[in-house]
DNA sequence: TACCAGACTTGCCGTTAGGTGG
DNA sequence: CCACCTAACGGCAAGTCTGGTA
């Protein structure tokens, strides 16, 4: 209840966008009848062939990642050409002439600001909403604040019930609880540390013989190191990577490269004159036939597989045995860049120990590299959390091998990332009124931080780094520039551009009108596309101003802190006495609209709509019984059907047309029923008898029995009655019942479903809810958290499990 | 103050394991 | 029991942000 919640910004601006189309709610499920008599059997859509791929060009929305053929429009500005710093208009941007002024009072000179306007000279603590004591590292445990904290204090290990002579030491490492415990240093991250080092990929199997890159028509020999890399594209031809023109070029310049490196003598030119059919034939078939190993095998081969990884799996870190994450070594490829990425399709070339940084404690054995090679360096430094790095030769990253999310190293930095959050919820009030005054600042900088912030607050906006010439063009909120906002009287804005993973955001929303008028000035002339909105200010100088406001403070907080509090306030809404499968797509809601604020997205998958069919076809299968069930009970009980007027009324969606082709259907099950059932017993005698053999009219005299069903079938479509059978009205109502929540819960399974269609809900599950709030919910309600968290998930939470239901966030 | 490297978090998607309807 | 199909896992790309350096 704290708060934040009478702050003076216009929060419903997010409310009122048009991405949130809430879909109407309809946990009240209408009408239930009834139904039944002898189950029939289920009717299957029999799969609706769709145009499944319908986002051709429904482009409003959520249209996924941006084509990559678009054209690139960056803005000649970002180029280095006119000798700028490498980085862009930032700084010399186009003079906005200091503050025009024509719709408002600007006045150039900075005067004083008032006392929260504090300016970057003074990043001493002064003048900000100084709040509360620091929140201190040592003090992190998980469930202060909540009501004393049903677990035991301060156990470091549970042992739990062990016989006295089994003392083998991973048993009790396991049941470490880092989270009851108190201090938690923030830099020193272990003490000991042993690990086995990583995995590097297997080595290159060559193509058989008979298998060739052509050029030209003509099949070529290529040494091994350039077949290899031929062989990346060939196992992708068929996907869309390999249809972008920079991913062929990019390939086909490192493949050339490769060829050059071994000293290969060819007339390769041309990469349209390549044709890797060959090689992608051999992948396919490859592929098959993996799949149809048989299933010994599938386990003998994974059973070897966990063997050779066993050991690189974990790591022992102050003595406990703690997961490691990625110790596999990412093996060779072509480089597949997301979204219009101008690198995407360079070869990812093979890591060898010589680019490898071993982090390992001083006492520890160090792991052994590939036989013949040497590490390019073992350290031990225990202020960082990786075992080991190297770097990539694509975009020259770095990369790192860290401990598993369940582990303790990644859950005491989670934990205090959601605590800080929290911690906002005190300064929050503060910081909005603070910056809806700098709405109105005579200075640019503040005027521009102010506005970046309302952005960053109320729609969730990233930061919004700079970013290279080599990487793909997507924007933050303070790289945002003029073609990504349009500005429509009185103050809507329409936000339309490519985020991270080029994923495009787009949102149409009311803002507060200062802020619609700031952008206006940000986008005056002479600012064109291409240039900053926010040409003074930077992810660096947001950021430290905001630390300023709160310690730790960042524009990420923002987004953690906006996430769990509408998880929370969604949360609260929570209707009294739902079933659990509304419970459960409930909570998927509130889960819902926290991935819409932040724009998780995903793609459609393939067969979405056939998906839908399917259920929908099941649920009027459903219907249908329920109606028969109705029909029995009204011939066993003609006068219910004044006290049960619903007895009468028909199901919605289901006609003649349907119940006659429903009935087709259900005939031409059974026969198929009969059929299989036949040749199964068939095979059965035949096997122990050869000459067994069911007699040949066997059959024949089965299928008598569902045309005695169609029979039944025809009759009951004629007279629309049913006959009860020996079933009792006591008996038909119970099937009703059952009848009525299987309904249920698969229409809402159904809604769930195709509210979810663009919408990811992981990564806000993972990376943004407080999972206090998603373990109290489930002890409240008694949802089995199993509903709400997969496996991994409730690993990675594991210090946020004993949450109990009362838990305040 | 610009720039960059380093460290760690966030994010989408292809593959896989295992649950489920037939 | 099997084939299918999905949810979950893991891979790795792409962000954020801090601190050091020139």
């Amino acid at each position: 209840m704290s708060s934040s919640d009478s702050d003076s910004i216009s929060i419903s601006a997010r409310r009122r966008s048009g991405r949130n189309t809430g879909r109407q709610i309809n946990l009240k499920e209408s009408d239930d009848e009834n139904e039944s008599f002898d189950e029939l059997p289920l009717s299957e859509a029999k799969s609706v062939k769709t145009e499944s791929d319908d986002d051709e060009d429904d482009v409003p929305i959520g249209s996924k990642r941006a084509p990559v053929e678009k054209k690139n429009k960056r803005p000649t500005k970002r180029t280095k050409n006119n000798n700028e710093t490498k980085k862009g208009t930032r700084k010399k941007a186009e003079p906005v002439k200091e503050e025009d002024e024509d719709d408002l009072p600007l006045n150039t000179k900075a005067k004083p600001r008032t006392a929260r306007g504090k300016s970057k000279e003074s990043k001493k603590v002064n003048g900000t909403p100084v709040k509360k004591e620091e929140m201190d590292d040592r003090d992190l445990t998980p469930l202060k604040s909540g009501p004393p904290s049903p677990s035991p204090k301060s156990s470091t290990i549970t042992s739990r019930n062990r016989s006295p002579n089994d003392d083998d030491e991973e048993e009790e490492e396991e049941d470490f609880k880092w989270w009851e415990q108190g201090n938690i240093d923030g830099t020193q991250k272990w003490s000991t540390l042993e690990h086995s080092g990583v995995l590097f990929a297997p080595q290159y199997e060559p193509l058989p013989k008979d298998v060739k890159l052509y050029y030209d028509g003509k099949p070529v020999d290529l040494p091994l190191e350039a077949e290899e890399v031929a062989g990346f594209f060939g196992a992708m031809v068929e996907t869309d990577h390999a249809k972008n023109p920079t991913f062929q070029k990019n390939f086909f310049r490192d493949f050339l490269a490769v060829c050059k490196e071994c000293n290969f003598k060819h007339n390769i030119k041309e990469f349209s004159k390549c044709d890797f059919s060959q090689m992608f034939h051999y992948f396919e078939r490859k592929r098959d036939e993996k799949r149809n190993m048989s299933k010994e095998q599938k386990k003998e081969i994974k059973k070897k597989k966990d063997e050779e990884e066993e050991s690189y799996k974990w790591c022992t870190l102050d003595g406990r045995k703690e997961r490691v994450g990625n110790f596999r070594i990412e093996p060779p490829g072509l480089f597949r860049g997301r979204g219009n990425h101008p690198k995407t399709g360079s070869l990812k070339r093979r890591v060898f120990p010589e680019q490898i940084t071993i982090n390992i404690g001083k006492e520890a054995p160090v792991p052994k590299p590939l036989p013949g090679h040497h590490w390019a360096e073992v350290r031990h430094d225990n202020t960082v959390t990786w075992l080991a790095t190297w770097h990539e030769n694509v975009n020259n990253n770095v990369k790192y091998v860290f401990l598993a999310a369940g582990s303790s190293l990644k859950g005491q930095s989670d934990l205090k990332k959601y605590e800080k959050s929290r911690k906002l919820k005190d300064y929050i009030d503060d910081i909005r009124e603070g910056y809806t005054k700098d709405l109105k600042s005579d200075l640019t900088v503040e005027r521009q931080r102010g506005t970046a912030m309302y952005l960053i607050d109320v729609f969730a906006l990233r930061a919004g780094n700079e970013k290279g010439e080599d990487e793909a063009d997507t924007v933050g909120c303070c790289s945002l520039r003029y073609e990504h906002v349009s500005l429509k009287p009185p103050n809507i804005v329409i936000f339309d551009f490519l985020g991270k993973d080029s994923i495009r955001y787009y949102n149409e929303v009311e803002v507060d009108p200062q802020v619609f008028k700031n952008l206006r000035i940000f986008k005056r002339s002479p600012k064109k596309e291409g240039d900053l909105i926010f040409d003074r200010l930077t992810t660096n100088t947001l950021n430290k101003y905001l630390t300023s406001l709160m310690d730790g403070l960042s524009a990420k907080v923002f987004r953690t802190y906006n996430a769990s509090h509408t998880m929370n306030e969604e949360l609260k809404k929570m209707p009294k006495s739902l079933s659990l499968a509304d419970k459960v797509l409930f909570y998927n809601r509130a889960n819902r609209t926290v991935a819409i604020l932040c724009n998780h997205q995903r793609s459609v998958t393939k067969n979405h709509d056939v998906q839908m069919e399917r259920y929908e076809e099941r649920i009027k299968a459903l219907q249908y019984q329920r109606l028969r069930l109705h029909r029995m009970m009204l011939s066993l009980e003609p006068k219910l059907s004044k006290k049960m007027p619903e007895l009468v009324q028909g199901e919605a969606g289901i006609d003649d047309e349907w119940v006659k082709r429903h009935h087709e259907l259900l005939y031409e099950l059974e026969k198929e029923k009969i059929k299989k059932k036949f040749e199964r017993d068939n095979e059965k005698i035949m096997a122990e008898d050869p000459k067994g053999k069911l007699p040949d009219n066997e059959l024949e005299k089965r299928l008598t029995a569902a045309d005695q069903l169609k029979a039944v079938l025809d009759a009951e479509y004629r007279t629309t009655k049913v006959h009860p059978g020996r079933a009792t009205l006591e008996r038909l109502e119970s099937r009703l019942s059952k009848l009525n929540d299987r309904i249920k819960v698969m229409r809402t399974q159904m809604i769930d479903k195709d509210e979810n269609k663009t919408t990811a809900l992981t990564t806000s599950k993972i990376n943004y809810i407080d999972p206090r709030l998603t373990f109290s919910f489930s002890r409240r309600e008694e949802v089995p958290i199993e509903k709400l968290f997969s496996k991994t998930i409730r690993d990675k939470f594991n210090w946020a499990s004993e949450t109990p239901a009362d838990w305040e966030w």
